[in-house]
DNA sequence: CTGAAAGCGCTAACAC
DNA sequence: GTGTTAGCGCTTTCAG
């Protein structure tokens, strides 16, 4: 910055008024010290800056599983809005090994960066490790189910999903289903979709039949259902992600098995790319408004005051596919 | 850091030295320090810290689109393999509106964090933009094709994949093939890929069909491509990516095409979920293997001395699919 | 082995 | 309008 300051013939202060568009800079003075800074390459230290302000213009958003196409879209999506209100965003990603110390990790290389605001799209398990920093810093959690009363909160309604999921299977005339659910400490998301799931098939009268799941592996549990549908035991195999539905559509494939003549088949995201073709039947999630609304609440609580905590889950669009059918003929009663 | 000392009833250097992990300290002290850091749930500040250092334990990502699953999977890994050798890895992404200025933006926004590496993995038009910065901080291109001499390049081998999918079609026996073939403008990567297919193609007297396309979106092209397979002027068509085959093979099933009896289909990528049901013939780009060694340069880089400048080019694996088969009969000469 | 003091690059009152 | 000065939270000699 001296340099710039050289450079221009003025002093340190000016090129900062310059820097943060301060009034009252002539406009012949303001284009010198514009010239310097463009010959001479130079990028204001940001963490200066923040450390003189005591803020930080940039929020953090700490992203599950990019791997995940979930995932991917709403890092898209977020990083696209929060452009939109001005907002700097720069993710920060938990190492996938095992162990739930990567996420606090993640969180307090976040919280080091002194962000001047949080974006949470992981399961953090414990929310108190958050609730510590409400009053340091604003948050926000974005599309993970469970949250604190004074967190901010915009997810998906799961369990409306798993309704959903459960409606359209037992409006194709299945009474004998097959739910794959994984334990909570697995994907909080996923359990809640496979209860709801198995809620209201039960309540409908039809015998759910559940397949405990307690690796997050998408193949998991997939061998024993074909084994059900081989049974005859079921007619349908519901489960609460497409990442396992195409992995069950895989084995069933290599079991010998028709989709939807010997089995139907329903999944949960409707996001990754080329779903229509495999026509699988399923939730399309809504990420883009979960996103949008997320950074909206964010961007009022840096600039203004804080709101009164909010909490909205929204629900995703039912994408009809050929894997949900009628049940073949042996199935029926 | 000051009601930690107080805390601790030590001084704030003493404090400082048991946060760097430097010898000297006794157990008794230190013992007390920790346990007023965790008391007080102090977190320090990265930006003083490296302010102070003038070092930062941070790398910078610079990601071109999380959407894209290949992305993703980069990100992942990337993270992931920085995870193992002890980098604290941050990722910006440039706003997806319009306009090249946005890569700009994200660069400077890693480079205001006075991030202690960059690793770019974007498109960045103009290389000078980065060259500018060489003295500065490590920099390593990753899985982008075009790299300056002095920039350390760690990236896919795009015209060998081309030359790959064109021998594989060849193999099958088809002989008028259509390629779509994206501008540089609109991806370097997917240019690159039809180019060399194109080239690997008329090199075998076979007659390659180019259909160049100005825009990113993946149907682009895919009307123009059904018409010449009901003409009957190709017998396969190739796409430079998995995103643009699948919306091909869309458009083909809404003509009422069957594939591969019909036309055969070829994409590049292999990442997307769920392909092996659609049954795609394509390349699986080695992303794990990149990203391995993306880091790892970097790595070497932010910790020892500069290595002499590196340039890779990996080369993916063929994945045989259903979709690419013998021409139909009416194509043969 | 520990404390005091001088900055790191920048902003924000406050003078001129 | 522009320059001066005193920190922001931390590290790092240099004494003790």
């Amino acid at each position: 910055m001296d340099e710039v300051a050289a450079e221009a013939k003025v002093s340190r202060a000016t090129v900062s008024r310059v820097l943060s568009d301060s009034a009252g800079v002539q406009e012949e003075t303001r284009r010198r010290v514009l010239g310097a800074i463009n010959r001479l390459g130079y990028v204001p230290n940001l963490m200066a800056q923040s450390l003189a302000t005591r803020s930080s213009p940039v929020v953090g958003l700490l992203l599950r599983n990019p791997r995940k196409p979930v995932y991917g879209l709403l890092h898209g999506e977020v990083q696209d809005r929060a452009d939109e209100v001005g907002l700097e965003l720069i993710t920060v990603v938990p190492s996938s090994s095992p162990g739930v110390r990567n996420e606090r990790r993640a969180l307090h290389k976040l919280l080091g960066l002194r962000v001047g605001g949080l974006l949470i799209a992981t399961g953090v398990s414990r929310t108190e490790d958050l609730a510590q920093f409400l009053g340091v810093v604003p948050v926000v959690a974005v599309g993970r189910p469970e949250c604190h009363d004074e967190i901010h909160g915009i997810s998906y309604d799961e369990p409306a999903h798993g309704r959903m999921i459960a409606e359209a299977v037992l409006a194709h005339g299945h009474r004998r289903v097959c739910v794959i659910a994984p334990a909570e400490s697995v994907s909080v998301s996923e359990s809640q979709r496979a209860e709801a799931m198995i809620t209201t098939l039960a309540e409908a009268g039809a015998r759910p039949e559940r397949l405990p799941v307690v690796r997050s592996a998408p193949r998991d549990g997939c061998v024993e259902a074909v084994e059900l549908v081989r049974r005859r035991e079921v007619s349908c195999v519901c489960l609460p992600s497409d990442e396992r539905a195409l992995a069950f559509l895989a084995a069933a494939e290599r079991a010998g098995l028709v989709v939807p003549h010997d089995v139907s088949v329903t999944g949960v995201d409707g996001i990754t790319a080329g779903l229509d073709l495999v026509g699988l039947a399923t939730i399309r999630l809504p990420v883009a408004t979960v996103a949008e609304q997320a950074v909206r609440l964010m961007a009022e609580q840096v600039h203004g005051a804080g709101a009164p905590v909010e909490h909205h889950a929204h629900r995703g669009t039912f994408l009809p596919g050929r894997s949900l059918a009628a049940p073949p003929q042996h199935a029926e009663p």
